[in-house]
Parts: C-alpha cells; structure tokens; sequence
DNA sequence: GATGAATGAGGTTTCATTCAT
DNA sequence: TATGAATGAAACCTCATTCAT
C-alpha cells in the first residue's frame, strides 16, 4: 500500500538525517542505514537508485522544508525592517527547533558533493524573498550588495548561532536574540 | 634527515588538504592519499598513528596558520571600529587567498568529529583578541553579547563570503570588502 | 486464459532468448528477464519453478526447432551425397535465419550447464538422420567413424560458418556455400 | 619478491580456469576464487583491476599457449597437404591434453564478452600460418575462400572433436585421427 | 626508516525467490 | 492468476592497517 510505502521512505530518510548527524556521511553506512530505520538491506534499493540519491532526497526534502519556514508570517509583505527581521526570527527558530535538519544541511552545503547548480533565491519559497530584497535596495534601504552578501549578513549569522545554541556553546535569551536580529538588518542598512 | 622526515610528514598532509577539499573525509582513502603524496603506504604510520591523527594533525596546524594570520597587523592595539575593521579584513583576505585551507576547515568544522573541547578564544593567537573584545565591551563600544556571536556577526561573516568568493559566486571589490566590513562593526556596535 | 497464459510464458522465454544473446548467462537477472519481457517478477514464478527451468524450458523448445528445420525437405530420402548437402544447407540457413536462437545454444553447450544426458541423435527429429547416415556408412559412401565425428565435419562446419557469418566476419555467398556444402561431403567420404 | 608475486597472480589465473570450467562464467564468485587459490579476497585487487581483467588476463595468456602449440614443428615450412595435417595434429594434440584451457576458451568465445576486435590471424603466431594458407590458394593447392571458413572446416573440427574426447563421447585412434586430419586437408583442396 | 603486498572485515549493491495483497 | 515490495544472502570491491623484507 502507498502508505507502507511511504512508511518506509520515510524511516529510511528520518534514519538517514540521524545517522549523518550523529556519524557524518564518511560513516554511515548502508547495512546500518537499514537496520536502524527496521528495513532490509535491500529495499533501500527499491525506492532509491543509490546511496547518492538517498542523500540528494533527503537534501531535497530539508531544503524545502526549511524554505517554507523562512516565510511563515509572510515577511515579504512587511516593510523594513521589519520584513528582515520577521526572516531572521523564523529562521534562527526554525533552525533551533530542527537542529538534526540544520546540523545535517550545514554539513552537506560543507562537503564537496557534486554541487548541482541550483540557486537558493530561485525556487517557489525563496523567490518572493528575492524580489523582496531587491525593491528595499531599490528603494535606498538596503545597501546594493549582492543577494548572497546580504544573505550572509543576515540568516548567515543566524545559522551560526543556532549552531552553536544547538551544540550548547551559548544560550540567547529573546532579549539578547531581539538585539542581535536588529543588529544585522542594521548592518545592511546604508550609512 | 630530518629534513627528508620533514618533507614527507609535510607531503602527507598536504595531499590530505588536497583531497579532502576535492573528495571529503568520505572519499580520501589512505591508498590515495600516499600515492599522490609520493610515499608508500606503509610510511605514512611512522608519522601518524591512525588515519585520525593524520586529521588531526592536519586540523591543528591549520588552525595555528589562520590565528596569526588574523593577528597580522596587531589589530588589538587599535581602537574601536579599526580593530574589527583590520581583523575582518585579515581573515577575509586570508580565507580567500588560502581556499583549501579555508575549505578544509569549513568542512572539518561541520562534520561530527570528535570535537575535542578547544575554546577557540584560548589559544596563544586568539587570546589578545578575545581580552581585546572583552575591554571593548566594559568600554560600552560593543554590545554585551557572548564573544561567539560576536564572532560570528563579524568574522564569521567573513568566512561565509569568502567561501562564497572561493565558489565564484560572488566576486566583492575593495569598495564592497570595506563596506561589509564596516558594516560588521555597525553590527555589534551598541544601538 | 489460455491464450494469455501462453502469452506470457512465450514473452518470458522469447525475452530470455535476448537477454542471454546480449549479455550472457552470467548477466541476466530475474528481474530484467521481468521487466523485458512486460511481466511481473512473481510470475515468472507461475510458470516456471525456477531460474533454471526458464533456461531448460527455452533450450529444449530450441532444440526442438532446430531439429525440424534439419530435416526440411526429407534430406534422408535422398541418395548420398544429397542428402548430406541439404541437411548441411538447411542447417546453414537455419542458423543464419535464426542468430539468437543460434548463439544461445551455441552458448549454452559451451557453459558447464548440469548437461543431462541426452544423445543428439535419438530424438525423433534426428533419428531418421541417424539411421540415414549408418546405412551410408554400410553402404561405404562414408567412412567409418563415429556419428559425432560425422557431425561436426559437416553440420559442425555449417554452425561454425553460420556464426562467423551472424558477427559478420565473413559473407558467403551462394556460390561459395555450394562449394563449402560439397567439400564437407567430400571430407567424409572414404579415401 | 617477484618470484611470489608471479606465484600469487598465477594461482589466482590457475584458479580462475578450473573454476570457470568448473562451474561456468555465472558461477564463479570471487570470494571463491580467493580461497581455493589460497590467497585472500584483496589481494586479486592488487594484481587485477576488476574480476573482467582477471578473465581477460586469462584468456590473453591462453591464446598465446594455444597459438605457440599449433606452429610446433613449423608446419608453414611444409607443403600441402603435410602443412595442414600437422597443424590439424598440432591443434588436436594441445586441445585434448589441455582440455581445461580448451574448455575455458570454447566457453569465452562463445559468451557475449565485449569481444575486443582482435584478428584472430594477425597475432604473432599466427601471422606466418595466415600467409602459408595465402601462398597455397595462389598456388591453386587450396580453394579460394575467407581464411575464417578455411579455418573452421580444418582446425575448427579439431577443436570440435576434441571437446567431445574431452568430455569421453568420442574416442579417435591414431588410425582415425590421421583419416580424419586427412579429410580436412581433403575438404579444402579444389574439386 | 621505507616499501608495498597482504589481510579480512566491511563497504555498496545485486539478485533469486517469496508472499501479502 | 498477478503484482511488486520485501528479504537477506551473497556478489564485487575497498580500505585502514600490518608486517616481512
């Protein structure tokens, strides 16, 4: 039935996301693959071609989801700053909340897979962002950098600190997360 | 010779910086690794005890090259902004002129290795820094947060952009480099 | 139905007939088999018991036309050395008619397939040519020698030709395969 | 040593040729051929790419046997009809005393390897027989037909026969082997 | 120190066959 | 009958590490 079989998709996924969290992609083999998410060896082969695929389906499903979540409260429909600081909130929860999801993300986007060109400000989620983005700068209250800098300046920052909130290191408060949000749309404001 | 001991140690770790960077932990097998350095495989476990330890080593003297690197210049003798402004510059600079290292290091740093508890502010380069940022604050010129975010809203900026650099994504010019770099300062000043 | 029962087990083994020509017996999967030949893996199942008996199952239906395209023509009513010419052009052309049924079992009584006894020469097709050749042999229009010897001085020259001719290393034309067929009925005649 | 090294490889050659006639291409794993040749299962890898070179490296190094045992005696120094039956002798000879090397052969060229185009008369071996042959049709002593076709209705029934000696269903005589040897020689002069 | 053949456990993937539906 | 997901043993191959030389 459909359901098993999504069933199964989907344990071999949800167990493929634990494993590269806990072990990294150089140990995470496919016999423990299998026997972790209750499946044979061999069915992993019947949903997926590869172990590259199951990689590329797990990839693809994070980034989706995490898309989705960058736009929650519609963002894109504030003015600045709040628009940057509405994105900057939801993705430093969302990336606290799913810390197997950011950790595993974190570290394909760091491993050298064969990068296929794909643009983070182009798909469904992303792109109402993008133009988002370029009428502030348009309009004189974003500096005119390129997306992926101001990208960086922004929920790059928020990455790094969930990570490091994820692996204990520090711990914001909503005061201290309140400061820091404001703080970077500042940094891409003009002078 | 020592000198000879040198050079085939420094071979070796060498060729696993090239590696890594082009294959990942996940594909850097020993075989290949003394091949393209030259050396046998055998040799390779009288400087190293384990695969590990090649890493490992790998790992701290990279680590030790990008410390002084950032202190270059001594950015802890100089006020507020110029201080950050110089060690944004520095490891901006660094980063991009150094693309295996930087990489590496990226790469190292989100895959589950065991992470030695090594507080990034307490080696002997990074010292002058974090005591640097720490009069800063008291000074009422940076906002009283943890030093890792600070961190990260400045130099880890830095990083993100100059992986970006290194990729051929985006391309920042002197008058870009110093806005972002100040705009960092911006970032962490008091509002 | 019937009819579709037939259907199927035809397409299995008709399928099979072309996966072995391509790929040989060492590279020709159940499931392929399957999915070439427009069935479920199960089946196959129905209608054979197992991998082995497909195999069989097509040798035997093989042999079995090729035993009645030898004797088209009633070579053994003919007077020799007729009638040692027609088996060996009927053969001749049987087999370049028919190239994957040709190197099939080409293939298969080269492999060490468990080969159940079973004389060439005394099943009801070749038995005639059996009997033909003995009362020729009696009649010392050819020479004394083993039926198998026989063969292959002759049917055996017309398969080797036939498979040259299937890979197109040679092309024989009508007037060379007469002169071919005359020179294997020479060969067994007596001195 | 390279005396053990050669040692090693060829067990491991030797191995493959009793398995494979043993049990056939699709039934020779590699684990098994480690073992019965004493050897473990990563060390095949060190001399041999993949388990096809390993069959290639065979198959080259039978052929050159096969071909050095034809011309023993020169038989291209002699005239027809004595050139041919030496040959046809020579071949008989080798086949049946090397029956694994027979089989194996038989079994690889009947299997749909991807046959590297290979001139079965261009070898250094075979060269000065391809041209004794070539010297006899201008002299009119052979009937002009492909080498190929004139192969097979000589040595080619050689080969026939002595797979069936092989496998005990026939049992030629000196008196029968020289008849037969005379036959083809017989089979290939012009009417 | 240096070599590289050797090991053998373990990696990914395949495959004949079964069985719930 | 028919399906095709599921199994798990076994296929081919890799790899960190060792050790005789």
């Amino acid at each position: 039935m459909t359901v098993v079989q999504q069933d199964k998709r989907s344990a071999i996924l949800e167990t493929l996301l634990d494993l590269v969290v806990e072990r990294g992609f150089h140990d995470a083999p496919m016999a423990l693959l299998a026997s972790r998410a209750g499946v044979s060896a061999g069915v992993i082969y019947h949903y997926f071609a590869s172990k590259d695929e199951v990689i590329q389906a797990l990839v693809t499903q994070l980034k989706a989801e995490q898309g989705k979540a960058l736009i929650a409260g519609e963002p894109y429909l504030l003015p600045f700053p709040d628009n940057i600081k509405r994105l900057w909130l939801n993705g430093f929860r969302y990336y606290v909340a799913h810390p197997r999801q950011t950790i595993f993300l974190e570290q394909y986007k760091n491993s050298p897979f064969p990068q296929q060109f794909q643009d983070e400000w182009l798909d469904e989620n992303t792109l109402p962002l993008a133009q988002m983005i370029q009428y502030d700068i348009e309009q004189g209250v974003i500096q005119r950098l390129p997306l992926e800098a101001l990208h960086d300046m922004t929920l790059g920052v928020a990455i790094m600190l969930a990570k490091r909130q994820i692996r204990g290191e520090i711990q914001l408060d909503e005061d201290a997360l309140e400061r820091v949000a404001l703080a970077c749309c500042r940094a891409i404001q003009p002078i």
